[in-house]
DNA sequence: ACACTACTTTAGAATCATTATAAACTAATC
DNA sequence: GATTAGTTTATAATGATTCTAAAGTAGTGT
């Protein structure tokens, strides 16, 4: 109920009211030192076994969106049949294990800046980021 | 009637049988310059088009699936609610303009190589991959 | 050419993740 | 406490993809 405030505070300086559903949401994303990576359905089945009050599939949807909209999550498509959220929202690039499906953050130290030779006339960069598929060796 | 020959071998090579709906999609893809980027959407709407008899939806499904299961097609995932099939099956990087959701081709020479300074025991590397997103300036 | 078999195409149904709907609920403000 | 706008929820709708099973076709052998 104390460290609840913190996030009753980001919610509300974002325009968003601070209700249980968020915070319960909020604590389950963001009490924690690492960041992770998610799918919806993971966040449901967590929830409901976690929380004591049953939060709906929508609500869920429409929180993880908002958030997402606010800047406090990220969205990684890595293929058509998986797509993952990520609590750690700078550009950043991952390993991606084509066995497991699991996405891991991969550092700073451990890729040299890409740099790109080209640019359109009218657009500007974004975001670069890489993806780096593994698979089980042998 | 007569490169079809090409695309016949092709396919007999592979096991898969010359149908007619396969040539007819095998010279959509494959009989051109420059490869290129398409979904299914798009590619079942240029049939519709371009071709005098129809090819079901599930068939081009079909189609499509079994040209990537063959190595013919990559697939991109770029966002959850677009993917695209790629005739340019090498490891190759993409800009993604976020306003028009075009993918772009990143030649070889205007990204330097990309090297990992990190691995997982017990897996190995299948590709890298760059995406750069793009989108317009001012 | 004909028959036989395995593969392929097809329309339509089923699936499933996501989004929309609209009624009940709740946080914020006065 | 009343009012209002924002939120949650169960449920329905959507839409892309996959499944089904019947009809069609390519390959092979005779
Ligand atoms: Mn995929
Ligand atoms: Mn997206
Ligand atoms: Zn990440
Ligand atoms: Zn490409």
């Amino acid at each position: 109920m104390n460290n609840n405030s913190i996030f009753i505070e980001k919610l509300r300086s974002s325009g968003l009211r601070p209700t249980k559903q968020r915070i319960e949401i909020c604590k389950l994303l963001f009490d924690r030192k690492k960041t992770f990576h998610f799918t919806i359905n993971d966040l449901f089945k967590t929830l409901k076994k976690m929380s004591s009050k049953k939060i709906s599939l929508a609500t869920i949807y429409n929180t993880i969106h908002s958030f997402k909209k606010k800047g406090y999550l990220k969205e990684i498509s890595v293929n058509k049949d998986k797509s993952y959220f990520d609590t750690n929202t700078s550009d950043h690039h991952h390993f991606l294990d084509i066995n497991t499906n699991e996405l891991i953050d991969l550092k700073k130290e451990h890729v040299d800046k890409v740099t790109i030779k080209k640019n359109l006339p009218g657009k500007k960069i974004n975001s670069i980021e890489v993806l780096v598929k593994i698979e089980n060796s042998n």
